[in-house]
RNA sequence: GGUCCUGUGGUGCAGUUUGGAGUGCACGCCGGCCUGUCAAGCCGGAGGUCGCGGGUUCAAAUCCCGUCAGGACCGCCA
C-alpha cells in the first residue's frame, strides 16, 4: 500500500514518486487551491501540498501518491526531520474518515487519564506513548540479547498454576472440570524456574508476565513483566554480574551510554543512611544517628532505643503550617511524632528546645553539621521505625523528578533472612522461604539470634525504584527442612505446600541462584516516566479497572453454574 | 482498611477563599475569507446535568453532609 514511511523522507528522495499512508495530523488551508497537510505515521510527519483540503479532516486515514520535492527557499522547517522536503500530492485516497478525536493528539495538553485510557487507541497515536512503546520494545530486545549472550535460554512456564498461601494475594481461575478447585495465576515463575535447574536447564530466563492481586500504585499493576532468570552452579556475585550486564545493555540501548559499575551497599547501611531498602542515592539529606546525643536526656520523647535526624539545608523558612502538615503525615505513617528545629543565629527554634540541655543542643548541632538557616527533623522510636519514617520524610522533601541526575543503580545486599516475628512467635521470611542464609550466619539457625541472620538475597535499585530482587536458593533438603521448621511450617504442611519442590530436590538439585526484575519499572525510568502506566499499552486504573473494555465485568448465571460458583450478595 | 488531592462546554484551565444571572481565557469543532503555511492567520457561530444526591439559604459551581470516579501515598506487595 505504501512505498515509504512519512518520517523517513529526506532531500535525497527529491524527484521520487512515493506512496504514503497515515493520519491527517494537522491542516493549513490557504484558499481554494492551496493547503498543507501534515501526514503522520509511526515514523513521523511529512508535509503534503494539496489542491484544496476541505474534505480532509483531522485524523482521517489517507493514502497519498505524489512527488517528493525540495521546499521553496525559506520555507524549510528545521524543527521537523522531514522539514526540507514536501510531497506534491497528485492522488489522495481517503482510506477511513474519522470523528474529531476526544482529546488532542499533540503533546501540549495534559489530558485526564481516564479519558486517555477509555480511548487508548487514540492515546497510543500520541508522541509520548509512541516513544515509550518503542523504548519498551528496545529494552525487551536488549535484555533478551544480553541474556542469550550469557548462555541463558528462554523457557516458558504455565499461567495456570497451583495457589500457594505465601506471598501476595493470588488471582484465581475456577476449574470447570473440578468445581470448587482453582488455579492461581502465577505471582512469578519462582518454583518452575527452580525446577528447571533441577531439570538441568542450567541457565533459564524468561520475560514473564506476573500477576498479584494487591493494591495498585504508580509503580505497581496487577499484571507486570519481569525478566526472570535462574542459573546453576553459580553464586551471588555471578548473578549480580549477569543482571548488571542485562540492565546495562538495556540502559545503553536507550541512552547510548553504558552505565558504570553498580555500587553495592548492605541492607543495614541502606537503612541507616537512607531509611529505605531502596534508597534513592541521587540526593543527600542522609539520616544521622543521634541516639548517642541523648543518652540520659530529660526529654521523654527521646528516651527511646533510637533517635535519628535529617538536615534540610536552608529549610528553616518552612512555614508552621507545612511543619504541622509534615508532622501529621509522620503520625499517619506510624511515628509518635516529628520533632522539628529551625537553626537560627540565636540557637535552636523549636517547641521542644526547652526540654533539651545546652550540651545536648550543642552536640546535636555539631553532629548534624547544622548551619544557620537549616531545618532539623528528628524521629525517636525503635531503630527500624525511626529509620523508616525518616526515610519517608527524606523522599517527601528531597526526591528529585525521575528525569534528574542520571541513572544511579545500586545493589543492596546482605538482607536479613527474617524481617520480624509474627504474632504466633514465628519469624517472617524477608524474601521467600527458599532463600539461602549467609554462610557466616548459618550456625545462628540453631539457637542464635534469628533476626541477626543475613541471607544471600539482594535487590537492584535504580533512582529509588526497587527494580527487582533475587537470592541464592537452598538446594540442600536438610537446610530447607530446617528453615521450614524455624518458620513454623511442619513437615506435613511443607509437603502439602511445596512437596513437589522438596521431592524434586531428592533427585539431585544443583546449587542455583536467580533474580527477577520489573521490566515496566526499568522502562519507566529509562523513558523518564514517573508512572509505569505510561509505558504499558493497556494499563488499569488504581482501582484495577480498565476504562477501555470495562473490565472487570460480572458473568452470567449460566457461566457461574458451569464453574460451580455462586456469588454472595454485596456486603452492607 | 486509612490519609491527602482533583472533578466547570469536545480538550486544558480560571472562577470556589468572601454565596448574587453559566461569567471568562486558550485549543478544538462548524461556516466564511485567504496561494507558502507549519501550534498558519482573520471574521462569524454552535456547544454547559459546574461528577452525582441531599442539606443550609431569599439565592449554591462556591458553604455543609454523603456518594461516585480518578490520582498520590501509608498499610499491603514472600
Amino acid at each position: 500500500m505504501r512505498t515509504d514511511r512519512c518520517g523517513d523522507l529526506r532531500p535525497g528522495d527529491v524527484g521520487r514518486q512515493v506512496t504514503l499512508c497515515g493520519w491527517v495530523d494537522r491542516r493549513r488551508e490557504h484558499g481554494e487551491h492551496l493547503a498543507f497537510i501534515d501526514l503522520r505515521d509511526r515514523s513521523g510527519v511529512v508535509q503534503l501540498v494539496v489542491d484544496g483540503a476541505h474534505d480532509l479532516r483531522s485524523e482521517y486515514v489517507l493514502q497519498v501518491t505524489g512527488t517528493v520535492r525540495e521546499r521553496p527557499a525559506d520555507t524549510a522547517n528545521e524543527g521537523l526531520a522531514t522539514g526540507a522536503v514536501e510531497i506534491d500530492a497528485s492522488e489522495v485516497t481517503i482510506l477511513a474518515v474519522a470523528e474529531p478525536p476526544p482529546f488532542p493528539i499533540d503533546e501540549r495538553t495534559e489530558v485526564d487519564e481516564v479519558l486517555r485510557l477509555r480511548h487508548r487507541y487514540v492515546d497510543l497515536r500520541r508522541p509520548r506513548l509512541q516513544r515509550n512503546l518503542e523504548i519498551r520494545a528496545r529494552v525487551n530486545s536488549a535484555v533478551r540479547g544480553a541474556m542469550e549472550e550469557q548462555g541463558f535460554i528462554e523457557v516458558e512456564t504455565p499461567m495456570l498454576v497451583a495457589s500457594t498461601p505465601e506471598g501476595a494475594r493470588d488471582f484465581v481461575v475456577p476449574s470447570r472440570k473440578e468445581p470448587g478447585s482453582f488455579y492461581a495465576l502465577p505471582q512469578s515463575p519462582q518454583i518452575f524456574k527452580q525446577l528447571c535447574m533441577v531439570g538441568g536447564v542450567d541457565r533459564y530466563y524468561q520475560i514473564a508476565r506476573c500477576l498479584r492481586d494487591e493494591d495498585l500504585r504508580a509503580d505497581r499493576q496487577f499484571e507486570f513483566m519481569q525478566l526472570d532468570a535462574e542459573a546453576s552452579f553459580v553464586g551471588q556475585d555471578d548473578v549480580l554480574g549477569f543482571i548488571t550486564h542485562a540492565v546495562s545493555a538495556a540502559a545503553e540501548a536507550i541512552t547510548g551510554e553504558r552505565p558504570g559499575e553498580f555500587p553495592q551497599m548492605s541492607w543495614h547501611e541502606a537503612m541507616e543512611r537512607f531509611g529505605s531498602d531502596k534508597p534513592d542515592i541521587r540526593f543527600g539529606m542522609e539520616l544521622v544517628d543521634l541516639t548517642h546525643v541523648f543518652p540520659e536526656t530529660d526529654f521523654r520523647a527521646f528516651q527511646t532505643p533510637c533517635v535519628k535526624g535529617i538536615r534540610v539545608p536552608g529549610g528553616a523558612d518552612m512555614s508552621r503550617n507545612r511543619l504541622d502538615d509534615l508532622t501529621d503525615r509522620c503520625k499517619a505513617w506510624g511515628a509518635k511524632g516529628l520533632v522539628w528545629m529551625k537553626v537560627e543565629a540565636g540557637g535552636l527554634n523549636s517547641p521542644v528546645a526547652k526540654f533539651l540541655s545546652d550540651e545536648e543542643q550543642a552536640t546535636l548541632r555539631s553532629t548534624m553539621e547544622a548551619e544557620v538557616g537549616d531545618l532539623l527533623l528528628l524521629v525517636a522510636d525503635e531503630w527500624r521505625k525511626a529509620c523508616h519514617i525518616l526515610g519517608l520524610v527524606r523522599n517527601d522533601l528531597g526526591r528529585p523528578p525521575v528525569t534528574e541526575g542520571g541513572l544511579h543503580f545500586l545493589w543492596v545486599v546482605d538482607f536479613p533472612l527474617f524481617e520480624g516475628i509474627d504474632d504466633a512467635g514465628n519469624p517472617i521470611p524477608a524474601h521467600h522461604p527458599f532463600t539461602m542464609p549467609h554462610e557466616d550466619d548459618i550456625d545462628l539457625l540453631d539457637g542464635g539470634d534469628l533476626l541477626a541472620i543475613r541471607s544471600q538475597a539482594y535487590d537492584l535499585v535504580l533512582n529509588g525504584w526497587e527494580l527487582g530482587s533475587g537470592s541464592v536458593r537452598i538446594h540442600r533438603r536438610q537446610v530447607q527442612e530446617r528453615i521450614f521448621a524455624i518458620l513454623g511450617i511442619g513437615p506435613d504442611e511443607a509437603q502439602a505446600k511445596f512437596g513437589f519442590l522438596l521431592d524434586a530436590f531428592r533427585y539431585g538439585a544443583p546449587p542455583h541462584a536467580g533474580f527477577a526484575f520489573g521490566m515496566d519499572r526499568l522502562v519507566a525510568v529509562l523513558a523518564g516516566e514517573e508512572n509505569i502506566r505510561e509505558v504499558i499499552a493497556y494499563p488499569k486504573t488504581q482501582s484495577g479497572a480498565d476504562p477501555l473494555t470495562g473490565s472487570p465485568t460480572p458473568i452470567d448465571d449460566q457461566h457461574l453454574k458451569e464453574l460451580g460458583l455462586r456469588v454472595l450478595p454485596p456486603r452492607q
